[in-house]
DNA sequence: AATGAATGAGTGTTCATTCAT
DNA sequence: GATGAATGAACACTCATTCAT
């Protein structure tokens, strides 16, 4: 009972100081700077220790955009509802995922990690955030269709997939070149999102 | 003089051996398979002499980006140049885009190394080459404008920008999820990007 | 009593049960497979409740080689026993000896572990075991000197010491160049160790 | 010429600097105490360094194996040479045997390393190493069947795997047992070795 | 007696870069 | 300029054993 509960409780915050420690040093230092050494010294646990709670170092990455993912899916989820209209709805989910990225720019790299390196194996639970996600999408995208607010010939499936491939590459655009467009063009991460928005938006709504 | 200019002929085609010895290596094995031992001895130089030429491996790769781009900007000159029809002109460029990314893997990968990393700092000179592909959409995003073909709404500048990174962001997509698409969704690359394209098209069309 | 014989019982299960599991987990991957990890696993033990019943991993290891050994003694007895001549005796227990390392590989190898690692330090028990195997080729060998078949220079004791060696070194002999010799020589273990024991035997039989 | 000569020359030095290294370490911890570190450590080298001469650690074995049998090799055909007729030939080398294990018992160790161990592949060198002594074993046997001093029934070629067989358990048996064969039953090494060889000659020579 | 979480030393291998010749 | 030998930090993962509860 009491004692069954706290070990259960125990485990479950050394699985969480790991996560912690893993975050710390990436928040630090980025995705790449993650070592196994240097998360059992962040976590004050030996390294064979963080091997009984992960079973390999990707595990513990993989968790990370689990959770990162599924972060992600609340802040589009929540986005949604702040509308009713699927047309703003869309934009609003749009607008979360750039919040999102500099609000969280970590977890945003997490989401991105899968997205953008065809080496890693999703696990089913990474795949299910991914689904939830694309359908969240969908079902917008088909209410737009219903009342008659998106474009007859945008086929909600692909549209979804686009609006997932473009968002990620427009985000990573922003963090690749946005600081160096700012400074030679003078042009805001503002301006090239809502110009990105704008553009898109012209283009489904109808 | 002839001394001299066969001397600097001579170091060009180290340069240029070098070059190829790293693009051979990453034919066969992905970007991550370059290491300066493999360089050397597909070069038939010594390790050492590869660092009179590049100062880092990072100086190889930052090279060969540069080629890429600099193929990839012709690739778009000619796509451009079979059409005359502003409009015309952007799908078929983005059109090229991809089928460089089907033809040229590797050089499509250079490409992308530096579009998809913010840790890697952009040499002038690759900045260059990205600046003549932003050029190039931008004069024909005015021209379109100029024949009252592209929506009032978009600002030239933005919309190159929003393409390239919207563009490189469906490529990506289509390399990491294309394959489980189809195999779980039967829905091909080809009606992907077509998707994508006329989403696009509609977008900025007047 | 009751009580007490009962835990006696269950203290003699575990220790079975410590014991089948190494066995299994050996039977499936071979003697370098064991791990106290899978150990404790297959027994459904805790890891710590193993060294309640052996110090340590060696110590599981040095059981089964003792049960092995006894298993091969008993064998050794019942090949023995077919038969009633010393002389053909002596080939029933080579020739069981050979056929205990088909049937029983995991056995085979467990008794081989002492016989050929002379760091291991064997346990009287198993110095027991291996004395009553030696003892009973000595009475056989004296008995064949006492009806005259055994050669006259043979000593009983150095005889069985001799075959003992011997053999080991035979089946060690099939089990490591068995398949290459059969491969590109054409001879088969049974030929090996056919031309083995009649050349041992013109040795000893008068 | 001579700077060219001399790198060939310190080439040569590392990598037997190298396998000295490994050979002072496992002659005073055996076998198993051969590690990379330890060998970097005693070399003097870096351990980068080691992997510039030997792609592995079992390369090392490897090759410290091959010198082994070449060395065994050697003391064979001395061994051989100093006897005519073949019967005291296969005597005097398998008394050969017994004294090289004596004096390199490290270099026996090696040689048994890939006799005992079927998880070891040998490599091309290895093989031809074993087979020039097989081939020795053999065309002595032949000669001896020739003058018609080994018994008829005797095949060379199983004669002499059975001999390599049996030579090498009796000589881990003795490693195995002899000091405790001496301390409880006074039976020293060379009454076992003796008893051995004499069984043995009775067993082929007419 | 039983548990199982925690330990941490140990290990083979890679690779960008340097530098004496 | 050219060489290529040398470096050594970095790294993920294993596993027998211990010990607080």
């Amino acid at each position: 009972m009491g004692v069954e509960e706290r070990k259960r409780k125990e485990k479950l915050d050394r699985h969480n100081a790991i996560l912690m420690a893993a975050e710390k040093i990436m928040q630090e230092g980025g995705l790449h700077s993650l070592n196994m050494d240097r998360v059992a010294q962040e976590s004050q646990l030996a390294k064979g220790t963080l091997y009984l709670y992960f079973k390999s170092k990707e595990e513990i990455l993989a968790e990370l955009s689990l959770k990162s993912r599924n972060l992600l899916f609340v802040e589009f989820d929540t986005a949604v509802q702040r509308e009713t209209d699927p047309i703003r709805q869309i934009r609003s989910l749009l607008e979360a995922n750039y919040h999102f990225h500099k609000k969280f720019p970590l977890y945003y790299d997490l989401v991105s990690l899968y997205e953008l390196n065809n080496q890693l194996v999703e696990s089913p639970e990474l795949q299910a955030a991914s689904y939830r996600i694309t359908e969240l999408v969908i079902g917008i995208a088909n209410n737009a269709k219903r009342i008659g607010s998106l474009k007859d010939e945008v086929d909600p499936l692909l549209f979804s997939m686009a609006l997932w491939g473009m968002t990620v590459g427009m985000i990573q655009f922003i963090k690749v070149r946005g600081p160096i467009i700012l400074k030679y063009q003078g042009i805001t991460e503002r301006q090239i999102i809502d110009g990105y928005l704008d553009l898109l938006e012209s283009g489904y709504k109808k």
